[in-house]
DNA sequence: GTCAGTATGTGCTGGATTTCAAAAAGTCAA
DNA sequence: TTGACTTTTTGAAATCCAGCACATACTGAC
């Protein structure tokens, strides 16, 4: 299904709606209104009407959006058809987390494979998820069709593992190191900075700590 | 150092300009051109220039800005004068990995303390950092004026541990569970979804993929 | 001393995103 | 049947942010 140049928020959005709804599914409830959404991940009620204006949706005027219909879409929007695998390479403490993070968390996503250099690691299974060595990146790549790569490795490594992973086919990374990457523009590439991360959380803090006082 | 109203988007680019800056600063250069950063970064050099403009900086015309000013003028407004202290929630996979990343990370944000429930870690150290049950967290945050928190446990947790350290006086939550938590408004709460940053590298992989054909 | 060359500082434009506000529509009660 | 109430839908305004393009300023060559 698609949505001509859906904004990348509402991309973001669209994902955590799913999750959210997928919460409240089980509690007996079918409906639910833009409002209660809103109320769960903290925007406005106008800002869930509007991004589901943008897929197409429309609910019901008197019991809301249809929860499970609401799920399928945009599953229909932000899923591949036929799914889409993932490897991880680093297998730290990081790599690890992700993993578990990930499991069991259906959706047309998963982690098929990681990587390391560590001998320890190589040849066992993490979390359901055979560890293999870095060198075989490129060829485990190309078989088992794994089109998005996580990079989890230190920062150093980063670009070269990058490099490599373009290279075997990869169409998008996701890069936890603080080192910023050079892909080419049909790779889709996000970096996921903690540090910044952690030194906004510390400057706005601060902040917010002055303004009421 | 007050500058009123910094951009968000801003601020995370100050983190990462400190990050490069310091990264050069060893290539015994005193002097780097809005050119380089912005090449270091992937962004334009306006950028650059932008941004320190609205932080009140000038460079010089032939040599560019001065490095080591440039690192002490951003961590006068993005740190706090007498240092931010800082504490992890949760010491499973993420919560070491947490801790791993900004070991050594200098500035003026230190992670000091640990917490978890698990027997077979409390009272031990990792990388520097003791970790206590969970039970001392009010006490601990109190008494050592810690007013950062990270969490980092299994996401059904995460909305009680973030009320025990609002009430326990943080100023500041980086949550990386994907549940979306509730604070009053003077507590900043960033929220850091690996979830959705996974789902959405799949959307723009797959378009990028189907645009590239 | 003049001129070419290069880098910074910044008003302004354009694009993306959010919010406002009003229109439309369904439901319940009397 | 009518009217009050609630919620969605959506055009339009407002906001935020990035990038262009030019004015400005310094340096070095000749």
């Amino acid at each position: 299904m698609f949505i001509k140049n859906l904004p990348h928020k509402t991309v973001e959005r669209l994902s955590q709606y799913r999750r959210a709804l997928l919460m409240i599914l089980s509690k007996e409830k079918t409906h639910v209104f833009s409002h209660e959404i809103a109320q769960m991940l903290h925007i406005t009620p106008v800002q869930v009407r509007r991004d589901l204006m943008l897929i197409g949706y429309s609910g019901n005027l008197r019991k809301g959006y249809d929860i499970k219909e609401l799920i399928e879409l945009i599953g229909k929007i932000i899923d591949s058809d036929r799914g889409q695998r993932v490897a991880v390479v680093g297998l730290g403490n990081l790599g690890k987390a992700i993993i578990s993070y990930f499991k069991g968390k259906r959706s047309k996503l998963a982690i098929i494979a990681a990587f390391d250099v560590n001998p320890e690691k190589i040849n066992r299974v993490y979390d359901g998820v055979a560890c293999h060595h870095i060198s075989q990146m490129t060829d485990i790549i190309k078989q088992n069709n794994i089109s998005i790569g996580i990079i989890a490795v230190p920062s150093e490594q980063a670009p070269e593992i990058a490099e490599t992973m373009v290279l075997a086919g990869i169409k998008g990374i996701l890069n936890f190191t603080p080192k910023p990457l050079n892909v080419p523009p049909f790779v889709y590439l996000e970096e996921y900075d903690m540090i910044t991360s952690l030194e906004k959380v510390a400057f706005f803090a601060k902040k917010n700590d002055e303004r009421f006082k």
